[in-house]
RNA sequence: UGCAAGGGAUG
């Protein structure tokens, strides 16, 4: 079966009318190569075969995952079909899979891409009020949004509300951050943000040491930039 | 470690 599928990972997808060939060899049809079917079609933008492929999965009798419904959602946001993915929900309810943090991140990151960050933001507060705690990825993908829309002022708001919410920042967290003050010049928060985050033990790496680099080079501030550079050198941060 | 979501540069 995994053979199959291997053809569509290299070259064209007719290894959709494969897949469900073998069914009628009687070989056995999981839903985990479906699942990692789908997911190949999104990274190949065929997003119109991807409803046909969970059709028919479910005409061969194959039994949908948390993991399938998640892919769909996927499927949709990047199709920019947002009411569609919501509706991905209600039907996964119906055939009693819940969703989980996965599901609803990928729909809140999905809300964000589309550059509706706010709904975004209310999505996630109103599923917290539901007692589902998101994790960091989500608050991560909210965060980034807004820095990508130079609204630093919202994206640490974000930061506080998840703190509040008990969810620890990760390195990608602070990252996207302090690479929204590193863009707009903001130096001092950009460093402040870094200590705040090695002081919680969290360990900066190459793509953050760079943005502080670039910001302190165009500040022309070359001399800090080069003390720093040896110090993280020294610290043993991975720099490219 | 089997399958799904998140961060930078004129790269």
């Amino acid at each position: 079966v995994l053979v199959k599928v291997y053809a569509s990972v290299g070259m064209f997808d007719e290894a959709v009318d494969t897949l469900f060939k073998v069914k009628r060899g009687g070989i056995l049809l999981s839903t985990n190569t479906c699942n990692y079917l789908m997911n190949q079609l999104i990274s190949w933008e065929k997003l119109d075969m991807l409803e046909s492929v969970f059709r028919q999965l479910k005409r061969k009798g194959l039994v949908p995952n948390v993991y399938t419904y998640g892919i769909l959602v996927k499927g949709f946001c990047r199709k920019g079909c947002l009411e569609e993915a919501l509706d991905v929900f209600r039907k996964m309810k119906e055939d009693g899979v819940e969703p989980n943090e996965f599901t609803y991140g990928t729909y809140i990151d999905g809300l964000c891409s589309n550059g509706r960050v706010d709904s975004g933001f209310e999505f996630l507060k109103s599923l917290r009020v539901a007692n589902v705690q998101m994790n960091v990825y989500a608050y991560t993908s909210i965060i980034r949004r807004y820095v990508k829309e130079l609204k630093l002022q919202d994206a640490e708001s974000v930061l506080l509300d998840m703190k509040n919410a008990g969810v620890v920042p990760d390195v990608t967290c602070y990252g996207a951050l302090i690479q929204g003050y590193c863009k707009t010049g903001n130096i001092l928060k950009a460093l402040a943000l870094h200590d705040e985050m090695e002081s919680t033990g969290t360990k900066t790496d190459c793509k953050i040491v760079s943005a502080i680099m670039q910001c302190l080079c165009k500040l022309g501030l070359l001399a800090e930039a080069a003390c720093r550079f040896m110090d993280y050198m020294e610290l043993g941060v991975f720099l490219d």
